[in-house]
DNA sequence: CTATCTTTGTGCACGCGTTCACAAAGACAT
DNA sequence: ATGTCTTTGTGAACGCGTGCACAAAGATAG
């Protein structure tokens, strides 16, 4: 997904790889399902299932953690939930700030996943004075000018940008500067920061951009071996001549040196 | 990043390898920047300094698309601009509709990101009959009922969904049967697809979750080795200490079986 | 206590992606 | 036309991540 993933030097934290780390909120949420409905033990396999991996790659990233299951068995559920949270860190309160509360900004302030997993909104900062005092999902929205004051006061040390790309790289410098070591970088800019931090991506236009690239490849493809042609196909092949595209070769509607500019920008 | 990757078979498309496809986007947005600057000609270096990479990864993602540069000048701007918008698809229109109209939706119905780039907001649905009609980002949202309708009058074959968790599952099922065949999933659940349909995850609490690791880690690591530290991890200690954390050993706050469920709900 | 059956944990091999390092290609000057 | 200098394009080595397949471990039944 999206956005994906990003630019860290990716050094195996602590002999955990960094795919496996990135499967673990994933199971994280498999199990947390399961305890309400109190199911005592599950196997790989059934886990594996609910979560969307391979069992053999769920058993090995266990195996990472450590031996946390019993043979013939399976796993516990509320002991490998407990033992995931805090090989996660999330036992502990994490304040996070968001800067930036445009539209996209507002609707992370809103999103319940902040508010659980230990996740707490410290702060919500913008530049417009106008938005200043302003209760955002029940929180006041402070000025920029407060930045560095919230982040030293509450200890933050996540900090999340939502801002036009234009000021994104300024205002991480500034979270950064008071002692922010992990960002998740909304705006469509390649942030640059000392070593030590943290950068994760989220990039819409990204992501679309990806799909955009696999549904013109089905569609060529598709083209190409006119043969037989399971139900999706077929409805795809309705669907680009409904488009009036050519199906099978691009439509080389030369629309000039694509003059949009930069591309996305939240808020 | 966020975004983070999916689960796709990632079977080389075309012989272009699924980790360039994913790094083009990047490619073209500093690409566009450039041109509307007028540089006509750009290094593999200064490009890739752009976009955030190795030089050498950079020139060896185009050698996929051909030989589009010349040595001892570099590539040429515009040129460039239009194979890779070419490959991405971009060249054509890609109408996409919108499910699950709350604070995300609404959001992504806003987003600059979608505009450009050839993705136009053909329809935004919800599943709240007072929300039919009401307009949002100028766009008059529908009803549920009329999902499938919409993507066959459309040719809609992109889906975004930005419902709930509880009705992603079924919404997903809907938009394949009426010939969507990529999606992308905004909602905290894995979706299971028939083969020949692209998912696309982008999970705003698995990334904070990630990012949650690595801090902890950080905060770990440098009270072990309590010696040299640079400035960064010089403030990470004193805000680990603000927030109350015991640096190099686990709060083991137990704070029960984490009674939390969803994790995350969008909307 | 023994046998059987289930499920974990992991050794091994394979493939993709990254990076290095350099030869080939072409621009440009003389 | 020849030489120099810059920058591309790619062969080759390496490392991470994945998946197979199986031995070891333990539960359970007889």
């Amino acid at each position: 997904m999206a956005t994906g993933r990003t630019h860290r030097p990716a050094t195996r934290s602590r002999g955990i790889p960094e795919a496996t780390v990135a499967r673990l909120p994933l199971y994280l949420r498999a199990l947390t399902a399961l305890s309400e409905r109190s199911v005592p033990t599950v196997s790989s396999e059934e886990l594996a299932a609910a979560a969307g991996v391979n069992s053999a790659k769920l058993r090995k990233d266990f195996s990472y953690l450590g031996s946390y299951g019993t043979r013939g068995v399976g796993y516990d559920v509320e002991y490998l939930v407990y033992q995931i949270s805090r090989e996660l860190g999330l036992t502990q309160d994490w304040p996070v700030v968001i800067v930036g509360i445009g539209n996209l900004g507002a609707a992370l302030a809103n999103y319940g996943g902040f508010a659980s997993r230990g996740f707490r909104v410290a702060a919500l900062i913008d530049a417009d004075p106008a938005m200043a005092g302003k209760p955002v999902a029940g929180i006041p929205v402070q000025h920029t000018d407060e930045l560095e004051k919230i982040i030293q006061d509450e200890g933050v040390s996540i900090g999340v940008i939502a801002t036009p790309a234009g000021a994104a790289q300024q205002v991480c410098e500034r979270l950064v500067a008071a002692g922010v070591t992990s960002i998740l970088n909304f705006a469509p800019t390649v942030l640059s920061v000392p070593d030590g931090v943290d950068v994760r991506k989220v990039d819409l236009s990204i992501e679309l951009q990806i799909l955009a690239f696999h549904e013109q490849r089905k569609a060529g493809e598709l083209a190409a071996a006119g043969t037989v042609v399971p139900a999706v196909a077929a409805r795809q092949e309705s669907a680009a001549v409904r488009r009036g595209t050519a199906v099978g070769q691009e439509s080389v509607a030369d629309q000039g040196p694509d003059g949009d500019v930069p591309a996305v920008m939240p808020t």
